[in-house]
DNA sequence: CGCAATCTGTGATTGCGTGCACAATGTAGC
DNA sequence: GCTACATTGTGCACGCAATCACAGATTGCG
């Protein structure tokens, strides 16, 4: 029914749902487009269009009930549920990963990891126990797992990624610092700390006057 | 002169810097924008756009000389200097991030780091010694670094950001998962996992047909 | 040395997302 | 229940960014 959702909007959903969930721990039950919008640096006029896309959450007088308006958007995103994911290098970046609270509370779990080098291979990290991603084919069809995270170094990151997309995984969150290429039904978000300083140097390198 | 740049075409220029430095590691001395758009998934005409507005650096009938575009683009980002940065939180996160080996060839390095934890401060990390986030007034005036990394549990960092932003710090890499608030003349990139995470899951949550 | 081929730089055009403004609708108070 | 008020949902207009398309420049070749 819903035609053609902008993928703008669909990036500026999790914004909302983590500052909900504040709202909600905070005890807040209401909440308007404009606090919201305060809150986020987002017009207010921009959350309840990119709302509408989806349905009538708020009530015209009122604003938005908190715990309604989040089930909502954990419905529309998919986080209802509880996804498995892989991960593939457990470097130094990897092992932070590997210990990172801040997933499950959102449905995100690390199911597995993999790693090429035979020292690694083996090791017990958080819990899991590192395989060698010579078994991934192997392993992943157990898994039930179509998220998976590369943290391999940026020579080995496209191999990896191929190999993660044979196995049927349908998202990938990549670390290593390059454009990588995968199917059009495979979603790709990348992570690189690096672009985001070189971007900003941009404005900061002479007491810049570009507001 | 240049009439105001839109932030989304400083945002691809590291990109474009990139690919550009890969291409030079393997030898290539020209590129064309349609082979540069081939490998980083952005229109020919977007690439010779975008570098349209600081200049003229290609041939007509050649395409672009790689090291003569890669400088100029060095030379316009502001990367030809090295940039001091500063983290403050050395956690989990903060150790991967000081240990991390991608910053130092950008031009970015770590001159110091901070934690509020009495049994973190004066801990050696990565040949750096932690100090008191208490100092952090005392210390920024010598260290002369106007970009600083936040890694911070979320609680915390907003009240870190507005001490940084104190401090005279222009630019924030801010992993925390809050929407932070800085004055306009302080620059701010989120970097957050779980936002990349939450906005894949709407694609693949059934066997989509968005493409 | 001229012609064909190539690819840039950019004005023109299209398309899309943002913000506006108001009608519609629900709330609260009396 | 009626009035005054608050805030949503959305059609519309605007503005900016992506794409197109071609003139102009450079190269290579015969
Ligand atoms: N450390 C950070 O803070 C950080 C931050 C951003 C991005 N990154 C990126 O993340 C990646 C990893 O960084 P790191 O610091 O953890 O490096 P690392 O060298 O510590 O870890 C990389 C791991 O990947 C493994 N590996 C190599 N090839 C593999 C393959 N084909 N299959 C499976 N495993 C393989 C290696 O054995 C190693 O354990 C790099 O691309 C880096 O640029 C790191
Ligand atoms: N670990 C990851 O992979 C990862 C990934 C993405 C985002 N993050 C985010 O990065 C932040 C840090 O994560 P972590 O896993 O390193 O947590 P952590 O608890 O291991 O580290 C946080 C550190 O910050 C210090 N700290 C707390 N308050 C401080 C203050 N006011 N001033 C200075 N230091 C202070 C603590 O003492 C601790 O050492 C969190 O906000 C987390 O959500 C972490």
């Amino acid at each position: 029914m819903a035609l053609e959702i902008p993928e703008v909007v669909i990036d500026r959903l999790p914004i909302y749902t983590r500052a909900l969930a504040l709202l909600q721990r905070q005890g807040r039950n209401v909440v308007n487009s404009q606090e919201l919008g305060g809150r986020l640096g987002v017009t207010p006029a921009q959350i309840r269009k990119d709302l509408s896309y989806f349905g009538r959450f708020g009530k015209q007088g009122r604003g938005y009930n908190v715990k309604r308006l989040l089930e909502e958007l954990h419905q529309i995103l998919g986080i209802t549920r509880e996804w498995s994911m892989v991960l593939v290098g457990v470097g130094q970046l990897g092992r932070a990963i590997l210990g990172y609270d801040g997933f499950a509370p959102q449905g995100f779990r690390i199911v597995a990891a993999f790693d090429v080098d035979p020292d690694i291979v083996g090791d017990m990290v958080n819990g899991l126990e590192v395989k060698s991603v010579a078994q991934l084919q192997d392993e992943m069809p157990d898994l039930d797992a179509q998220i998976a995270i590369v943290a391999v170094p940026a020579a080995n990151a496209q191999e990896v990624i191929d190999a993660l997309v044979e196995c049927g995984v349908k998202a990938i969150l990549n670390y290593a610092p390059i454009a990588a290429h995968a199917p059009p039904d495979v979603r790709i978000r990348d992570i690189d700390p690096v672009l985001g300083l070189q971007s900003m140097t941009f404005y900061i390198k002479e007491g810049g006057t570009t507001s």
